[in-house]
DNA sequence: CGGGCTGGTTCGGTGACCGAACCACAACGT
DNA sequence: ACGTTGTGGTTCGGTCACCGAACCAGCCCG
């Protein structure tokens, strides 16, 4: 969109919430700032993303909220408190894709890093039977991980090592 | 997409499931299909979508397994388990838009069909504990229902009636 | 056989997305 | 002082998806 047309349902939350990461790369973008991507350079490489495309989105997300852009002797993209309410989302979306488009299992692991449990479909821990919040969060290359895709660029490899969730990649 | 240009990034679950559900209107459709929405006719006339639009998503959804379609003495559109198991993500990104985007709270509500608990974060009812297999819940209008989308059209309406999840209107 | 309902397809116009090139600025080296 | 490199964008022309409106085909009903 960058919002031209609105979805016509305005009664319904999820139609809100679209109007805000519907798009095309919106969430894939908020993802990788989970993964610890700050910089508009690295999410270019990691996601091949048109450079025109990310400012868009950029510009949209932080007038929503979901980022803020902190110039310092860098400019960094990082996710506020909204921003970090969007884990579940991402966290769903990526277990239902690991449960049917993942045949030799999950490319990524999501663990509490307390104590390295799994976390179920509700995002406890199966260990200890928490709810496990996102700065507990650990995720790290699962056993569906393809080594193949390793090497081809430094962000992508950063993020396939076993991190906490909003950790700076570098 | 329509699938023309996929995204870059295949080594992880959210882009392969964004392939499939990240377009405009493809989840709204789906929780049309959660609400009891079956007909071609009628997802047009609730979601405003155009039609040339809408036939473009179903076969997408149908080549995925999401829907079927169903021809009887009507065609009928229902969501196959892999489908259903989509709910987390719906009911999670609706919870954002709600607590985002709804100050006057929540222009729908998500409950326990059984106790009338309503749902938390994680998908558990309130007052049972139990998580809330999606048979079992039921939506209605919210604190932050607004009256005025009231009458437009008969699907709406029907949706905005109490019913359980996958129940069909009419 | 005619008219309405349903589930689409067709069509021209518009706008979003695309990749590649370009630009501004700052830091650094020499 | 002057090029080089790195970073965070903007600009540009071409293409493709989306849009609304019109059209069409099959079915049921009288």
């Amino acid at each position: 969109m960058t919002l031209p047309s609105t979805y016509a349902d305005r009664n319904c939350s999820l139609a809100r919430a679209l109007e805000v990461v519907g798009e095309r790369w919106t969430l894939l973008i908020v993802r990788d700032a989970f993964f610890g991507v700050r910089r508009f350079g690295d999410f270019v490489t990691q996601l091949k993303i048109p450079r025109a495309v990310l400012a868009d989105r950029l510009k949209l997300l932080v007038r929503e909220g979901v980022l803020t852009r902190e110039e310092g002797p860098a400019v960094e993209y990082r996710l506020t408190p909204k921003g970090v309410e969007l884990w579940p989302v991402v966290r769903t979306l990526m277990t239902w894709g690991d449960a049917h488009y993942s045949p030799a299992g999950a490319p990524r692991s999501v663990r509490h890093d307390h104590d390295g449990g799994l976390l179920d479909p509700g995002g406890r821990c199966e260990r200890c039977g928490q709810l496990v919040p996102v700065a507990e969060t650990r995720v790290e290359p699962g056993p569906g991980f393809d080594p193949a895709d390793e090497g081809h660029d430094p962000v992508s490899d950063a993020i396939n090592t076993p991190r906490r969730l909003l950790d700076p990649i570098g």
